[in-house]
DNA sequence: CATGAATGAGCATTCATTCAT
DNA sequence: CATGAATGAATGCTCATTCAT
């Protein structure tokens, strides 16, 4: 997959390490995502991961460490996630748009874990930050293969130095949702959301003739609202 | 222009109070752009204001004040700079084609900043977040109005529902300049950035007859250089 | 006199730093006696000096700033003693004698605070302990100062080149009593001591001739424990 | 010998105890010399002991018990060591001369362990310091010996209430070329420290007419080193 | 208005020791 | 006998905020 920031422990058994941290981060993401990484004592880390204070450093270094697992744990879900439903079939195009559903579901799904990377990765030591931006841009890659593959099969028409920047752009749009959706989600259903952004993408606004009306449609209240603010 | 927050003060000079918020806005800029809020000690605000500590919490009733007013003065600045380049000269589409490029130079100008309230501004009491979110909305606003004036005049093919989204992605777009620098900086100049962001986003990818080459087109190493990630 | 460590504080007000480091010295002193360096808490140090934990940090800037403070306050204390009973009447010999008996007398009072060095001294960081002993050297060097003017008035026999160790030696009869206390001190009284040890020292032991009997005569009872450990 | 502390231990053969315990102490004493008996910790011990902490605790009943185990291992060797020197073979002053020499080889040659004893025993319990200390008195009952032996035969002219005293001295002498080492040695030469002190106190130094010149005379370039400093 | 000394709750982390397996 | 995971009291230190001068 991925190459993985190897973190201590004074513990030997690795089943059992597996097993703790997954404790560990599973109380934590609540915790950051409540209260922030700062605003998070290692304490009520260990509490609500049903460790003592002292069994928690057994699987930990630093408070850091359990940050880094936080964010490693949320890129391989989402990873996981978003490979699962990704399918051949079709030309790439369909697969592209198949795709792009599929990650705005996860990412509406996730939405407080996303916030979460981006509002306190910046607190992670540095080489712990890199491990986290590789993730992250491994699964930008995702979105760069599927683009690729439309300009092979003629599906997308793409220039091949931008296929980098459209799948940052990708990505960008289902993390825009989560940090953007006290404005967005009060004016969008996460299907409107989708059914805009992918005509938007896949350039059907602005060619009337290739879109299909129900996708480009926006209700009508909507349209008012938008107006409103 | 926005609603402000009132922040107390015990000093009752107004102008007094304009100047040294100044100092201290200033001075908390570049301290919590170089170690983040956490990371940034109410002594350390005060001294490099210049201010004893005492004196800050004259014009501050708390560090959070000192951070709702570097969010506010950022987002200022950021209005400011890029409402001075607005024109209504030529069609919407043109002038959307120019405010575009405006604001990516000032947010390639202002990317620590951006990237400030990106991070911090969680840490700002909910009042104080709205205050934020407010014009942040509004900043959204301006490219909004141009997207209208787009759709009335012709120039600008969108559905009036999709107006708001598509105002969202302007913004997002430079923000992402900053807050993915370290994916994007490394493939792309700005101006490349401008360039195909801007085609993508006027719809000019897709519809190859209406683009006028040098824009779209990426250099030959960057292509290559895409790919080798 | 010596130079001292500067240690940083956060008070500008240097008489408040000399009143308030006084107040931690004459606190810490005490329980670094009685329960050594590393039993003995900040927070205890603090409630002793009278001043909260907070304000403790406020003149120091570590634990072993204290014991710094501690350490070079003894020495200061020490010479200061030593050097006020030095007198310049008479030759060189009866200087020594005198200021052998003065400086006993000191180190028996300061017993406490000899072995507080000797045995914690070791936890102050590299620099330091090289002040320390610097000021240790200083005042090995009152000694040897008296020892070569003995050498030049002609009434000490002593090869130039043994001056140093020799004021080692007289410095170190000093602090084994006190370091050795728990055997010493259970044979022989101070003024005993101070006594034979003058004697050998100043080699009257072995040439009877020169040797003022109630000098090196001790009691009957002494010889006898002597033997029976 | 010695009466020695018994420290109680859960395992019953004996045998086992004691190569454990040599374990034991092997690695204590060199993280104890490297690092503080407070700088180390029990888990460090047990890993240079090759045994699990568990296993550490069935043979020690706490750190202080480790501590009593490497004090009396030192002194132990240092007599062992010592005692093998010593011969009965001409008078007690030829005695004395080669015992001092020999005491000043193995005293060089053990300069972090005496210093270990010096600077760490005040952490022994009580109890366990009575051990150590009566140690420390044995083995200055074997200087004390040959001061009898040589009042008796008449080789060294000595009152026989300042033999405790004079062995202390000579426990001391060597003891003070560990712990002034930092001057000491930046002056001398073990064979110089040797020669000239073993000369102080046979009081050959201000009896020139019974001195051998080899013995007293100091190098020039020492003599002059010692004015320097 | 300005100063800066004082406060003390709060935090991350350590480590000797225990005990179930 | 051996193992090593678990415990949690204890510690050094920080820092936002106050208030007497």
């Amino acid at each position: 997959m991925c190459p993985k920031k190897h973190i201590p422990s004074a513990v030997k058994d690795p089943k059992l390490i597996e097993t703790r941290r997954q404790q560990i981060v599973a109380a934590a993401v609540n915790l950051f995502v409540e209260k922030g990484f700062h605003g998070t004592t290692t304490r009520e880390i260990a509490r609500e991961s049903g460790l003592s204070i002292g069994a928690l450093y057994e699987y930990v270094e630093s408070k850091e460490d359990v940050l880094y697992l936080v964010c490693d744990n949320i890129h391989t879900t989402l990873e996981t996630r978003l490979r699962r439903t990704l399918t051949e079939a079709g030309n790439a195009r369909e697969s592209l748009r198949s795709a792009i559903r599929q990650y705005l579901y996860v990412m509406d799904d996730m939405q407080d874990d996303v916030l979460l990377i981006y509002q306190e990765s910046k607190s992670l030591p540095l080489e712990a930050l890199h491990f986290v931006l590789g993730k992250e841009e491994q699964i930008t890659g995702i979105f760069a293969d599927i683009l690729r593959r439309g300009i092979e099969d003629g599906s997308l028409r793409l220039d091949p130095g931008a296929v980098t920047l459209m799948a940052h752009n990708i990505i960008v749009l289902g993390q825009m949702w989560a940090f953007r959706r006290w404005a967005l989600q009060r004016h969008y259903t996460l299907e409107e959301y989708i059914r805009v952004q992918t005509s938007l993408l896949l350039n059907e606004l602005m060619s009337p003739d290739e879109t299909d009306d129900t996708d480009t449609q926006v209700k009508k209240e909507e349209g008012e609202a938008v107006r409103g603010n």
